[in-house]
This record gives structure tokens, sequence and C-alpha cells, in this order.
DNA sequence: CTTTTTTGCTTCGGTTGACTAAGTAACCCA
DNA sequence: TGGGTTACTTAGTCAACCGAAGCAAAAAAG
């Protein structure tokens, strides 16, 4: 019980000082969190498609398109015709898009990743093991049953 | 490096998560995400003020007033003038409110506490431990000083 | 080899959450 | 009384998201 709360507070702290960390990034950057995902997302291969992104971040497509137009007017990527299929468009990330990224890393991640590292070795040990629970606990797809609501098919689209 | 990335990526894992369940949460029970937690936090104390929700939710009172007309308008709070300071407003949580909280208990938390009471105790222990570390490595806004141990008031509100 | 269905993307219209800037009302202090 | 501060609201703007409707290309059916 007391516990519960415990971890729960915790949870949110953690929560919180993302969303928080996510508004000054886009503040440094220029980009809002959500389009620096997409650059993220699309700087994994240097290339995607709309659908992929979307996917990727459960998104609709319609959100995706509004948000590929935000960054292609930034010049941060491209857009083209794919050749394979033609129903298909080719996002490509630009060297200023790349750039934009570079200048601008996640805020959260620095952080995290700099006081990580001042960590004892067994210390990061039980953090990894710790959050990857937590990670399963919470995004675990097969939850059975779910039973207090029926809030139906959980992973994905909306009704 | 690669202990770094592991934590970062069950980072995201957890974020994600509680993003959809976010959204779930939002259809099931007719409230948006934002509205819900104004109603958590009016129902801590059965009452409060908008500059104090504002506060806690670290948004504007402008967005505040916003959630708060919509709130009203679904009579799951009311608002009156208070009789100490006639600046402020209190806001005062309906039973129609507090049915809806219950009937739609955040279902991020449910899937969550379901698991977490079922561990064995140490690692419910660890579990914490965990949380609360990456939560002031996160969180803590006087970056340097920062001592990564100093969770004195973790019991009940997070500042 | 047509027709039908499915898929990928865009357009349109609308909601929510969030902000800033400017306003009003009330309190506080001198 | 009058000036500064505080609490809230109003007005205007913008990003992110959605569903529905549309179009064009590919794939499946016949």
């Amino acid at each position: 019980m007391e516990r519960v709360d415990t971890s729960l507070i915790a949870l949110r702290r953690i929560l919180r000082a993302t969303e928080m960390f996510g508004r000054d990034l886009a503040k440094a950057a220029g980009l809002t969190p959500a389009q620096f995902r997409v650059l993220q997302v699309v700087a994994e291969n240097g290339f995607s498609t709309p659908k992929a992104i979307a996917t990727r971040m459960s998104v609709s497509q319609a959100t995706m398109t509004a948000l590929l137009d935000k960054l292609e007017r930034k010049e941060m990527l491209t857009r083209q015709r794919s050749q394979k299929d033609r129903r298909q468009t080719d996002i490509v990330i630009t060297p200023l898009g790349r750039a934009a990224m570079e200048d601008a890393p996640d805020a959260l991640q620095q952080i995290f990743v700099r006081r990580f590292e001042a960590l004892e070795d067994w210390e990061q040990a039980q953090l990894i093991a710790s959050l990857e629970r937590v990670a399963s606990m919470l995004d675990a797809q097969e939850i059975d049953a779910a039973p207090v609501l029926d809030w139906g098919d959980i992973s994905g689209r909306p009704s």
C-alpha cells in the first residue's frame, strides 16, 4: 500500500521531468518535442515513410502529415515519391535536419546519461534491471483481461 | 555506453506506455488526461484553488482556467469565491466528479499496482529505490547540487 | 485484363492543451 | 488614499492530435 504509493510518486516525478525537459528542448532547438521525435526516428536510418513513422510514434497518419509539413517547411527533411511503390513517400532527413538534432541533443537524455555514467557499476546494473521490469509491467501487450474496464484494444488504434 | 542505451530504451518504453494509457483512459472516462489530473489533484483534499492546481501541474493559470471551465461545465467541480480572500476561487469537487474518478480509475496505475503487488517483497523495495533514484536524476532542478539522495519529502507531494 | 479492394497519403474540419499579453478585482502596506 | 502585488479571467494564437472523406496506386478477384 504505502509502497505502491511511493513507487507511483516516483513514476510521476519521472514523467513530469520528461515533460518539462521536452518543453525546454523545444525552446532551445526551435523544434517542438513531437517534431524532434520525428527527426529522431527518421535519423535512425536516414529515411522512412509517413506510415512507418506514424506507427512508430503511434499517432495517426493525418497527424504525421501535419508534422512532416512543418519539418519540410523548415527544410529539415524532404519528401519524394517512392520509386518502388508510388503510393509511398520517402522521407529523407536533410543535413540541416541532422544538424538541428545534433545541435540540440535531447536534454533529458543528456542529463540522464551524465548522471547514469557517474554511478557505480552495480548501481547501473540494478537500475537497468528495475527500469526494464517496470517497462515490462506497463507495456506488456498481452494484458490478460484488464478487468476493471473494457478499454477495448489497448494497442494502437482508437476505435 | 551499451548500458546507458539500455536504460534509455526502458525509460522510453515507460513513457510510451504511460502516454497510451492516458489516451485510453480519456476515452473510457469521457475525460481528457489533463482534466483527469485536475480532478485528481482537487480530490486529494476535496478542494483547492486554480493557482494551486496550476502550480502543482506546472501549467499557466490561463490554461487552468480553461480546464476548470470544461470540468465545471461537466459539473464535476464547482467554483465559488473564497470567503477569506475574495481574489481566490475555491474549487470544490462534486459528487459527480468524484464518481467519474472512481468509475475510471487511472488505467496505468491499475495495471501497475496490480503487478507491483504481485512482486516479492525485496523486489518491491528495489524497484522503489531505483525509481526514486531515476526520478532524482531527472527532476532535480538545481542541477549539480542534487546530491542524489535528498528525497526527504517523498511521502506526499511531489513539489 | 478488367474490376474491386486495400493501402498510403493528404485535405478538411474540429477539439484539446498550452502559451502570452492584457484586463479586472481584491488585498496589503504605507 | 493610492501604488504595488496577487488571483483569476479574457482574448488571441498555435501545436498536436483525431476522424472522415478523398485520391491515386498497387494488389487481389473475377
